[in-house]
DNA sequence: CTCTGCGTTGGTAGCAAGAG
DNA sequence: CTCTTGCTACCAACGCAGAG
């Protein structure tokens, strides 16, 4: 009797068990659907530390009940309560010290802390020399593919003037894809590695493709805009390209250039109708070379350079 | 060289709004 | 009402560059 009162128990005491092993997989299995569908991107996929510690401010924000610009500001050591904020809405910088302590209170491991500490710098950096370094580094610092392909093509592309130019020397028809030839067609000339590694690189960053007849054409990649790795890159290239000007009055004949500059005493009003008068007419010029059906026969750059003399000319926003 | 002004960084006090 | 939170005005210390 006893005996099989302790088997119903003991089949009770299973049965529930079962279903409560059963509810706790039901539980975990939910509980982490609900952390994976609000997890947050990886420090990794930022190229702009603001946008990071925003974006883990909203997070913390949205998942945790006790976070405050407050909580995290005693985390990390700051008196001030509102460092964060004034962070993230970059009124303030991060100093070599203020990094440390937010990568310890953001729990950031190793490699991130790594890359946490580079981004900082890169998006800090006044000097240009500075910030390409912190650039390449952070590229260094991102594991496997995983840094925005469309950023790094874009900084790789603007990297060397001759990427452009050789974009370019495809449209003309007698285009010939030898390294010796295109190293000959460029002024200032490159070297045969330059030109051969050149080419490997357009097609890999999707700038020039093959034709069904295995002719070498150009592409469009997406190009994004309006970030810091784009201005970045731009400003290196404008900064090739404004050198090559400068060669050109030596190596280049005058009938072959045409270079020519005004000092102007302007008004501010004078000076947005000059900027938005070039911008037309540099539509102008690319709406006439896409109507010109003559064949393509030379890679020319224009270069356009307004820029103030005066230093408040510089300051005015 | 010193002095001065300025920008940067870190901090304090306190206000308004909202929850409880 | 109190307490928390977001936010801002303001202050102090420090380093640095330029003027004299």
């Amino acid at each position: 009797m006893h005996f099989t009162y302790f088997i119903v128990f003991l089949y009770n005491v299973l049965r529930t068990l079962k279903v409560y092993i059963f509810s706790v997989f039901i539980l975990t299995k939910s509980f982490h659907l609900v952390i994976l569908t609000s997890e947050m991107k990886d420090i990794f996929e930022y190229t702009d530390f603001r946008a990071y510690l925003k974006d883990y401010y909203l997070y913390k924000k949205e998942t945790s009940s006790y976070f405050s610009f407050r909580y995290f500001s005693k985390k990390a050591g700051f008196g001030s309560p509102s460092v964060l904020k004034f962070i993230i809405d970059g009124q303030r910088n991060l100093s070599q010290d203020g990094i440390d302590k937010f990568i310890e209170a953001l729990g950031l491991t190793q490699k991130r802390g790594a890359f946490f500490r580079t981004l900082v710098n890169f998006n800090q950096a006044k000097a240009e020399k500075a910030k390409n370094r912190y650039f390449s580094e952070l590229i260094r610092l991102t594991p496997g593919e995983r840094f925005r392909h469309v950023e790094k093509n874009q900084y790789e592309f603007y990297s060397k003037w001759y990427y452009s130019a050789i974009r370019e020397l495809v449209t003309i028809d007698y285009f010939n894809e030898s390294p010796a030839w295109i190293a000959g067609q460029l002024h200032p000339s490159i070297s045969l590695r330059e030109a051969k590694k050149a080419v490997a690189m357009l097609l890999k960053l999707g700038f020039i493709k093959r034709s069904k007849s295995g002719k070498l054409i150009q592409a469009d990649p997406i190009i994004t805009t309006g970030n810091e790795v784009a201005s970045l890159s731009i400003r290196n290239f404008h900064r090739q390209m404004i050198g090559l000007a400068a060669e050109s009055l030596n190596s280049v004949s005058r009938e072959r250039r045409e270079i020519s500059g005004l000092t102007l005493g302007i008004s501010e009003k004078s000076f947005k109708e000059i900027k938005e008068r070039i911008a037309a007419f540099e539509d102008e010029l690319l709406d006439m070379i896409s109507k010109d059906m003559e064949k393509t026969e030379h890679v020319y750059q224009l270069n356009f350079q307004f820029y103030p003399l005066n230093s408040h000319g510089a300051k005015v926003q």
